[in-house]
DNA sequence: TCTGGGGTCCTAGGACCC
DNA sequence: TCTGGGGTCCTAGGACCC
């Protein structure tokens, strides 16, 4: 018996859930986000293969995809729904075993013990679609890192391996951005270094990254490049950190009066949903998201820590106050940084 | 045609203390 | 002809992920 690490991933999650319920939208380019109008701003979170086949994914601005697929399907978000799903799915794997990492609404890593990886992978899978209806891809691997890259080999619906046997020759070439956890902007700053490949990163000198990145981040991407697991499993939720909501405005906003009402707004809410979960804030940090996009953020401690709603919102004007007035906003958001 | 909303972790720089 | 050195805490910003 071997013990490996399953990365199980649903297949176009948001899009798989709709479709459930809209069966004629099957096999249409379909695409969910915000409210569902394209005209709005927004951003699509939720896109079939049919779409992506026009250039687009999630993240691209709705605006952007109604241009470049204006015969798409579009649907407005059903937070509740995927919830509920997801919720389903978890409860799947759950019965297969108790290690089990849950790594968002639509995915989780398994430690597993088996006579057969491949054969367990298609097992998974088939209780997922008999008590979903959902299909999903599974990544075996030998740590995490490497079943969550499988995974994504896998799509659709299939079944791949990743391990100390294959890394090299399936990995080496492809682009740095390729990793988990290595994005767009790092894999800009490796290329001034001359890295443009997995193999080229992993083929780095160490105090170079460390020298360029950070004692912790420069190591990190090391490992990563040789398919190192910088964690383990983590079985047990982490505790949660902070809670936030945040609203971007259809049209910027500049009037103090109305972005203050919105500040104090969110910060009610905030601690409305703070005291539902017995959670405490020691700090309240406001962000201001000004056209045409540069983010900023101002915090002020709470002390004692508390989700007493006037002490939260108070807070939250304090921080607010710290910004230059009068200038057009997009977006403003209050967060509130919890105790541990 | 611009770029959502929910998070986590890391880094740099300054304050402060001994 | 100055102002060490180390540790810790706080803040703002950045990168990444789903």
């Amino acid at each position: 018996m071997e013990h490996v690490v399953l990365h199980v991933d649903l297949d176009q999650f948001i899009v798989a859930v709709e479709l459930l319920r809209r069966p004629e939208l099957r096999g249409r380019p379909v695409l969910v986000g915000g409210t569902g109008d394209p005209t709005r701003r927004g951003v699509v979170a939720g896109a079939s293969y049919e779409a992506r086949t026009f250039g687009v994914h999630s993240g691209t601005p709705l605006r952007t995809a109604v241009a470049r697929c204006p015969e798409a399907v579009f649907l407005p978000l059903d937070h509740d729904a995927y919830l509920a799903a997801s919720a389903e799915f978890m409860a799947v794997l759950r019965e297969i075993t108790g290690m089990l990492e849950v790594a968002g609404w639509d995915e989780a890593f398994l430690l597993v013990g088996t006579e057969d990886a491949e054969r367990t992978a298609r097992f998974v899978q088939g209780a997922v679609r008999e008590r979903t209806g959902l299909a999903c891809s599974v990544g075996i691997g030998d740590n995490r890192v490497r079943a969550k890259l499988a995974s994504g080999l896998a799509k659709p619906a299939g079944v791949f391996r990743l391990d100390g046997t294959n890394w090299t020759a399936v990995m080496a070439g492809r682009p740095p951005e390729a990793l988990w956890g290595i994005g767009g902007r790092t894999a800009a700053r490796l290329a001034t270094f001359g890295v443009h490949t997995v193999r080229d990163l992993a083929e780095a000198d160490a105090a170079t990254l460390a020298g360029e990145f950070g004692p912790r981040t420069g190591p990190r991407l090391l490992g990563l490049a040789h398919g190192q697991d910088p964690t383990p499993m983590r079985v047990k939720p982490p505790r949660v950190r902070s809670h936030g909501r945040e609203v971007t405005f259809q049209q910027d906003l500049s009037d103090p009066g109305a972005l203050r009402s919105e500040v104090c707004r969110l910060a009610r809410q905030v601690s409305a949903e703070l005291a539902e979960e017995g959670l405490l804030a020691r700090r309240v940090v406001v962000k201001v998201r000004r056209a045409p996009f540069a983010t900023h953020t101002h915090g002020v401690p709470l002390v004692p820590s508390t989700w007493d709603a006037a002490a939260i919102e108070g807070a939250a004007l304090a921080a607010f106050n710290a910004f230059e007035p009068g200038r057009p906003v997009r977006l403003v958001g209050v967060r509130a940084e919890v105790d541990g």
